[in-house]
RNA sequence: GCGCCCGUAGCUCAAUUGGAUAGAGCGUUUGACUACGGAUCAAAAGGUUGGGGGUUCGAAUCCUCCCGGGCGUACCA
């Protein structure tokens, strides 16, 4: 619907030059009596063009050459609005296209040929991935999926380092945890890794060797081993929510190829950095940033800023035409010097999109949960998705917006998780495949002969739902916003439980039953792809 | 102090990015199948969008000043 009427409008603009002053853009009203479309373009030209936005508006309608076939009715309204209204012949069109697309239904090619690299999660293996792991874990995987929708070819990469100073404290912590399985009297640091896992990880050591390792440097085995496992245990807490990574990009890396090394070069021989105090410092302040900054320590060891340079600079020369940053709220100063740096160098930061998302309040029966990887007081994502199963962790992440707190009540999920969203999306789809396998037993198939039978207001109303899908994706795709996928899904499946009560199939007359059958397969198609790109299944019964 | 984010119904959150009468779920109250799945549907009640001022045809949304919360503001990542 909203095609036919930007093509309507793209060959008025050669009529009513006016028209290329503006971005038209067509909204769905939120009454009914609006119309199915309506658009506000004579009110935004009214100030330009020095006349009544109603006038304007007169003039538009006066000049659009509509086909009655598409287009039942326009209106002008209000203080200007246009409103359009189609014909229902029309909008039952989309049936069709659905049945015939199936599996591509909500898919656009917009973004067809273009490559973009998500980079998510990137916890250090310092431990098991906790809630607040979970969230960036599943917006990244939406959105990469999203992307995928519209046409990128996505890469999923994890960041990690395995070398600095947390990296030493946990290969200290887990001998330590070691040689306490022999009975030798620790005094274990308070600011050591307190965490069971440790434990476990020191048992598995002492069943395979025994005291084999008591005199090792807890830098070699006891650090590599801890990683070892660490990382088997985040991939497999990720595959449980079906988020397979392409990269694990180390940043190690990027001190074995010379990477730092050039770039701190470059910015010396551009004149962008200075020493001070035995400190290489990055002349952030005349790159628009506020304060020049540190990036390599009077100790020789460089600052996180100096590698995330490299690595930005090493994704951009991967070809990308998109680099996504996921990083929680904590991260929210850091990527301006960042991107600076990287512009700097001659890159182009634009392409690099950073998606900051606020933190996951966690709280327990009303009682706030502070978490702490090394205090060891944290939730782990596993034992969330033990709770309430993989679907609903990754629905509860991303059904709000990104940039708000969630609220997550342990509790709360463990009781109520039959009333969950996703239960409700889910039972639509179920409950649809039960209709059709009772239909198929009666000997009804779907039929497109007699679309226009479907004409009662809660039919007109789910078929306009379905005309959204694939700018919903679009918009969702491209404003990271994976929320808004899942509020559309869940009024589409509020419409067809509506439409479920109110129009029967069994017992009607058969033009009219086979319509509705269409209807339902359509519906269901959608809610299939749609929870596809949130990672989530499509139950044929539950 | 400064920077970013947030404040909307009792609770958790929406609002097509400046549009028309601010909407859902939960909770509360009341209804609805002796044929397609009641994990559903319908209805009621619930609001000065934290507060004041401003911008314009029009503000929950933008600017400003307060109030309250989160995260930063490192030669930690």
């Amino acid at each position: 619907m909203k095609k036919y009427l930007e093509k309507l409008f793209e060959s008025l603009s050669n009529k009513l030059s006016y028209l290329n002053e503006i971005e038209v853009q067509f909204s769905i009203p939120a009454v009914s009596e609006h119309g199915d479309y309506s658009t506000n373009a004579a009110m935004l030209l009214a100030k330009s063009l020095k006349k009544n936005p109603r006038a304007i508006a007169s003039e538009i309608i006066d000049n659009l050459e509509l086909d009655k076939n598409i287009i039942a009715k326009v209106e002008l309204a209000g203080a200007g609005f246009i409103n359009f209204f189609f014909h229902p012949d029309y909008t039952t069109k989309i049936i069709s296209e659905i049945l015939q697309k199936d599996d591509h239904f909500g898919k656009s090619n917009k973004f067809e040929g273009k490559r973009a690299n998500v980079e998510f999660v990137s916890a250090n293996p310092t431990g098991p991935l906790t809630v607040g792991h979970g969230r960036n874990a599943v917006i990244g995987d939406t959105l990469a999926n999203l992307l995928e929708s519209i046409g990128y070819d996505v890469d999923r990469e994890y960041y990690f380092n395995n070398a600095g100073r947390q990296m030493r404290v946990l290969g200290e912590s887990l001998k330590l945890r070691y040689l306490e399985l022999f009975g030798d009297k620790i005094d274990f640091p308070a600011d050591y890794y307190q965490g069971d896992y440790l434990i476990d990880i020191a048992r598995k050591i002492k069943e395979e060797f025994g005291e084999k390792y008591r005199n090792e440097d807890p830098l070699n085995y006891f650090k590599q081993r801890a990683e070892y496992e660490i990382f088997e245990d985040i991939k497999n807490t990720l595959s449980r929510l079906k988020i397979e990574m392409k990269n694990f990009f180390n940043e190690h890396s990027l001190y074995e190829n010379g990477n730092i090394q050039d770039v701190l070069n470059a910015f010396k021989d551009k004149n962008l950095s200075y020493d001070k105090d035995g400190a290489v410092w990055l002349k952030l302040s005349e790159l628009g940033n506020e304060n020049d900054k540190v990036i390599v320590k009077s100790t020789g060891e460089p600052t996180y800023r100096l590698p995330d340079i490299a690595y930005h600079m090493n994704k951009l020369e991967r070809g990308y035409d998109l680099v996504v940053d996921l990083f929680g709220s904590d991260h929210n100063a850091t990527y301006p010097d960042v991107i600076a740096g990287v512009n700097a160098l001659g890159y182009d930061g634009s392409k690099i999109k950073v998606v900051i998302h606020q933190f996951v309040t966690i709280t327990d029966g009303g009682e706030k949960v502070k978490m702490s990887t090394r205090k060891a007081n944290f939730i782990t994502l596993d034992e969330l998705i033990d709770e309430v199963g993989p679907d609903v962790v990754r629905y509860f992440f991303i059904m709000r917006n990104v940039s708000s707190h969630l609220n997550f009540d342990i509790a709360l999920a463990k009781k109520h998780n039959e009333e969950n969203p996703v239960f409700y999306l889910q039972y639509a789809h179920a409950r649809i495949c039960s209709i059709l396998r009772m239909t198929e037993e009666q000997n009804l198939a779907a039929s497109q002969e007699n679309l226009s039978l479907l004409s009662s207001e809660v039919e007109q109303s789910l078929i306009k739902k379905l005309h959204q899908f694939e700018d919903v994706i679009l918009y969702s795709a491209e404003s990271f916003e994976p929320n808004k996928l899942t509020s559309y899904l869940e009024e589409t499946a509020a419409l067809f439980h509506k439409f479920y009560t109110e129009c029967r199939i069994l017992g009607t007359e058969k033009n009219l039953a086979e319509a509705r059958i269409a209807l339902c397969e359509s519906v269901k198609i959608l809610l299939k792809n749609g929870l596809s790109i949130l990672g989530l299944n499509a139950p044929e019964k539950m």
